[in-house]
DNA sequence: CATGAATGAGGATTCATTCAT
DNA sequence: GATGAATGAATCCTCATTCAT
């Protein structure tokens, strides 16, 4: 019993250092992350950061990690109304936007990374097993051309086209600090108006 | 005549130099140069580097604008025979893409930087003069329509589009250290093929 | 009661590295006064010296105030008996020469700095708030016109004057590293008799 | 003959040394006086320089040198009318001070410097050979007193606390960067009036 | 004469991490 | 659990001076 207590506080104080890592890496970049800053801001000695995470790279993961499990949730939403497919990946990259861009630092974090650690989840090129939002997007390609709302292409290409343009339109936002965000919402529905244009039968 | 040869190996000391740092940023990243990597690299006190650069921000501005320029040759080399739009800017890009590869780390760093010397010729959201690859992209599709290649759509919104989406699967494929030029290169053109097919009469 | 032992060595090292900073510069001046210096002579490393002060700008700032503080609680002394203006002036810098003398290198540094952090304490010229010292010398002046002990004269001007030609021969005796304070003292004593003699009815 | 004209491009290019260390001193104080910037201002070596000079203090002993000769140049000035004392040391002092605010951070290096070297020049308290100003001044107060101008004092000390006095205001002013030399020529004036007043019969 | 490359020591500061308490 | 002192290595940069050319 008192173990679980302990337990969780344990859990609170974890939080607490997560949640002040994820305030510093969004306001200030995760450039400038620190455990000494971490340890100021709560109140906490830079030593005792320790007990919770083994060093600054895990606690890196951890708020990569949970950004991108907002990322894939915010995929995960579902439309009240059934839509065609087009509507549907409109409907779906809008929240993906949405999200990448409630997160922004984070996000550019996420995309820019290159270890294999973030590359599980995010690469398009080498991975054996595809991400979630590349699986769906696919799936839903896939969907369209069954329901003839496209012709007959390769799908598997034509996803990662789609995903990686809409990355990249997300990324130069972030990265030009653009405030705008109707800016690139209109440049990604205009891009898969486009694209979807081009695949019509 | 002296004078030329000490200019001479003034000049290829500060070479040696930049070149050490190209590896350098090459191998390890931008955030891993050092004056001090340099100059251990070189043989060299790193006090003397400062002999050939003012100082760090020099020679990193150096290096991206290099590559920068190379980035702008690429996009200068005209076909040998008259092309239509849809080939010429399959073109453009392919070879923008090549170069883009050719310094993928460097290429990375130039398009990752947020700050306004680099957005300068990066940028594409706020920035008032248009950078010179967007303008290129933007003439083309004007005469694309002009030619009736396609219809009549809002050029310049299309042009930012594919900018980034084609930016947006370089900058992936150097991010995942794919090695594979060939599928970056395949990919670049389904998208323009898909965007032309888009916008067809 | 933890806590308050290691507070207690936090304070102790703190005024550690106050102490041999203060010996630095006592000995050779604040312009040789070094982080690595100061970490060297406590047989610290340099880093450490940050977790008790900011900067350097701090340890200075502290030793610069340390100095005002005796410099001031010296012209707060109050003789025994009641001395008239004349005495009670020389008594006044009497005190300060003293308090002056006995921390040489600091003095001519708070005398000789040109920044306006210092000359806020220090300045006589453009000061809109007058300094302490200046401002009982100029009461003392107005009560020895009130009490006829000299004439009708511009107290402000005079109190300039005098504070500022004794300065002058403090300053002159601690650059030149005069150890005979004896001299100094008559000197002040000789400077304020003849200003008075001056300034009799 | 060869060797003179040699001599003298020698000369010159040590002039041309001595004037760009001074301009530099001038303004940008002592403490940033260096050799690069001295050889880079007049377009020489770094190395070049020590064929002119052993080192960077000789440097600095030339300017103080030079600043010292135009004090005493500026107390050589003699009246055009007879004067009596006390109008010929006022007269003497305001030649002074002008030179002295003309040179500023020339001036108070010289006056702030504690080698041995320029004490030679400067020093009051143990000098067996007196300075030359005091060496004056002190003959005009014997002047003074022979005149019946003032009582029978001790002119030894009186004219070493005019003279540390006058250099306390000076200096003051020149720390505190003011720019008035009227009011610094005044409080000169009046200073000497007081002393004066204090003195006589 | 003159160059300017090079050194080596030094400057302030920041950081992740460890460890005795 | 928590502290915070301490390290050691790293960061960029500046400087006086030397010396081969």
């Amino acid at each position: 019993m008192e173990k679980t207590i302990k337990d969780k506080k344990n859990e609170y104080i974890k939080e607490e250092i997560f949640n002040t890592a994820k305030e510093i890496v969004s306001k200030q970049g995760i450039e400038n992350l620190s455990i000494r800053k971490i340890a100021k801001n709560i109140g906490y000695s830079p030593g005792n950061i320790y007990q919770y995470y083994q060093n600054k790279e895990a606690i890196v993961e951890d708020i990569l990690k949970e950004g991108y499990i907002k990322l894939i949730e915010s995929i995960s939403i579902e439309p009240e109304k059934n839509l065609n497919m087009l509507d549907l990946i409109k409907f779906k990259f809008e929240n993906y936007a949405k999200a990448a861009l409630d997160i922004p630092e984070i996000y550019r974090e996420i995309m820019i990374n290159s270890s294999d650690n973030i590359l599980k989840y995010t690469g398009i090129f080498k991975n054996k097993k595809k991400q979630k939002g590349i699986q769906q997007l696919e799936m839903y390609l896939d969907k369209a051309v069954e329901n003839k709302e496209i012709k007959d292409i390769n799908t598997q290409e034509v996803s990662l086209i789609l995903w990686s343009s809409i990355v990249g339109i997300i990324l130069r936002s972030i990265i030009e600090k653009n405030k705008d965000k109707e800016i690139v919402l209109d440049m990604i529905e205009s891009t898969i108006d486009i694209v979807f244009d081009g695949l019509r039968l």
